[in-house]
DNA sequence: TATACTTAGTGTATTATTAACACTATACAC
DNA sequence: GTGTATAGTGTTAATAATACACTAAGTATA
């Protein structure tokens, strides 16, 4: 039975795959290798398959890209203006990704040369992808705020100022040492360990992990 | 130059519409008058045209249906579960969509006869809808948490009471009368008209308007 | 026209959360 | 052993959230 009499417009899926390191957030991008925009960089993505879903889509691009498989992610928007592909009606369903530095692997380095880049100095890229960088940068702002995505940035253990230091980096301000670690012990998202950070020519500071590493919203209401 | 060399997939565009009647939230379905899910409910929507925008679809639908233009509306989610429509292989951008009561105009009537549904009383519904309906409802209470949203369930002169009732039917549970005009007086979005609102066989009530009927995030911060 | 009914409108005390602020502790580098 | 850099820690004040009950004023009705 026919669908529809007209022309299905294209559909992409392309990842906002952010992480941080040396404190600031980072956005994986790759160098375009065929037209349009040959040679600009661009979020990793490419057509959805016939038969695949668009989540299934961003897992596969994911894990190609930057060697990974099993970190957060969630759909962000589908964006479809009307002058953001060359090659005509396509629209781009985003996801974003956030994955601890420690667990990237570049597969075939050579290839599409993957690179974070820092938001603060990102190049020009292909199509609409500031725009959608910029999305994906609020939805993982507003997230900070209430749940507990921040688990997916970090390793195993980690420094209460490693901490407080992911989230400077991603709302882009410094927060109060004292009143950030008051505020985490409350929310008993995290736990202490019996390991301990040593070797940062300063005293050593105690590890902690998460509770849970699931995805999680934490109270808050009207 | 072509796009690809698989199908595409088809895509439809589906809006929640969502009002406050009787105390309740309500959403807007139709009974579906051709296969698949004929005479099933469904939500309002269609495929997506070529040179159309998603949110022209939506507008499009919206019109169509419930006789309103400008009126809220944002992008919801990509629905695109494999079995969801029987035809093959569509994926659905679903928007949801806030009117006030008063604005509502069924232009044809016969036509397809669009209903609002109580949310505590749904019928069967085709597809995914249900999802749908349920994730609009979850975005709502959320957006209801830090926007000024509500504006859009309202009509231009309410009565504090009308507010409170709009909160109450969307976040299904009672408020305190007293904390939600506090809280209210404290956001600042409202302000007292010299309207008053008689005729409801008691004591009259202060009719107040909304100090910008334009989108806007309140403060909140980690 | 008096009385009952119904919702409008209002304040205070308690608790919880947020915000501002500065010094000592300890491993490592030199 | 001395300097350096970050770890770690409490108190106070301001703001926000919560719990809670009575009087005011139209409308209905007897």
């Amino acid at each position: 039975m026919a669908i529809k009499t007209y022309k299905n417009p294209g559909v992409t899926v392309d990842v906002v795959i952010f992480t941080i390191g040396s404190n600031d957030i980072k956005v994986l991008l790759i160098k375009r290798e065929n037209a349009p925009f040959k040679d600009t960089w661009a979020l990793p993505g490419g057509f959805l398959r016939e038969e695949e879903l668009t989540k299934e889509a961003a897992f596969r691009i994911l894990k190609s890209k930057a060697g990974v498989g099993n970190v957060y992610m969630e759909q962000l928007y589908t964006f479809d203006k009307k002058e953001r592909d060359p090659r005509g009606r396509v629209i781009s369903v985003a996801y974003f990704a956030l994955i601890p530095t420690e667990a990237i692997k570049f597969e075939n380095p050579s290839a599409q040369s993957p690179l974070f880049w820092s938001l603060k100095t990102l190049p020009k890229t292909a199509f609409d992808h500031k725009d959608i960088i910029a999305y994906a940068l609020k939805r993982l702002r507003s997230k900070l705020e209430y749940t507990n995505v921040i688990y997916s940035l970090l390793p195993r253990y980690f420094t209460l100022s490693h901490l407080q230091e992911a989230y400077e980096a991603i709302l882009g301000k410094k927060m109060d040492k004292r009143n950030f670690r008051k505020k985490f012990e409350l929310l008993r998202l995290i736990r202490p360990t019996r390991r301990v950070f040593y070797g940062a020519r300063q005293r050593p500071a105690k590890l902690y992990e998460f509770v849970s590493r699931k995805p999680a919203e934490l109270k808050k209401f009207f």
